[in-house]
DNA sequence: GCGACAG
DNA sequence: ATCTTGTCGC
């Protein structure tokens, strides 16, 4: 008997709902208010590549950077198998556990290595029940953490209806960003144009130990492109993996 | 029944 | 997530 996507998805959402209890919202470091970002020395990200049609096997991808300079401090490529398939607002079963993994390794080797903030590629309080994959590490982590989502999730009344995109139109510059407000009124993440040179807007929801309007002010300060360089890095870092140890896997045989 | 569905 | 080179524009 295979264990059914249903089966595990009470347990997922009691343990959602458990580790959320833990999940801290606003600023709680001194360089997250601080003019300038000062302080903050090193940001991180986390990223996961795979192999075309194999859903399992996957490079996991830690890198830190320095900040504000955005240079490589350190980078970690890991191969790992995954246990958990992917179901769209339990992306963090799937991707938590070799995260954390790649975070206490580094903890364990270089701790003076350890970013002060990471960025993960998803949704953090934007999500069904506010806790997806980027509060889910934040918490295990007990890191500041800050989610990017490059699509937009459409959850709590939130669509892409006329109105969104003619809210996207009206962002004129990089930095300039409006919020995501769910049915309730709540404010759950902000559509940033992360760039001039960058219509399609990115998502950006808190993670954990970090307030909205410091995250969304943050990744501006972190991106030369559209994505945020440490998501940026840590993505064509695993994929520079894959290509360099499974050259051309799966044609002829 | 139909559409939506981060990565 | 992955499939994929060139090409048009600033």
């Amino acid at each position: 008997m295979t264990a059914l996507p249903e089966d595990s998805v009470e347990k997922w959402k009691s343990e959602q709902a458990s580790l959320k209890q833990k999940l801290v919202e606003g600023d709680t470091e001194e360089w997250q208010t601080a003019p300038g970002f000062k302080g903050l020395e090193r940001v991180g990200g986390v990223d996961l590549s795979f192999i075309k049609g194999d859903d399992v096997n996957a490079c996991s991808q830690l890198v830190v950077l320095s900040f504000p300079e955005m240079e490589l401090m350190y980078e970690d490529s890991q191969m790992v198998t995954l246990s958990a398939p992917y179901v769209p607002g339990f992306l963090a079963f799937r991707e938590v556990p070799c995260l954390l993994e790649a975070l206490q390794r580094l903890e364990r080797t270089q701790p003076n290595l350890l970013p002060q903030v990471v960025f993960v590629d998803g949704n953090g309080l934007f999500h069904y029940r506010e806790f997806g994959v980027a509060c889910h590490l934040g918490v295990l982590a007990g890191l500041p953490c800050v989610g990017v989502a490059k699509n937009l999730l459409q959850v709590q009344g939130v669509i892409r209806s006329e109105e969104h995109q003619s809210q996207i139109r009206a962002l004129k510059k990089g930095g300039d960003s409006f919020p995501l407000k769910a049915a309730s009124g709540r404010v759950l993440g902000e559509a940033l144009r992360s760039s001039d040179s960058s219509t399609k807007p990115i998502y950006v929801s808190v993670g954990h130990r970090i307030s909205l309007d410091t995250a969304v002010r943050l990744t501006h300060a972190c991106c030369r492109f559209r994505v945020p360089e440490p998501i940026r890095q840590a993505d064509m870092r695993s994929r520079e993996y894959l290509r360099t140890h499974f050259p051309s896997a799966d044609t002829c045989g």
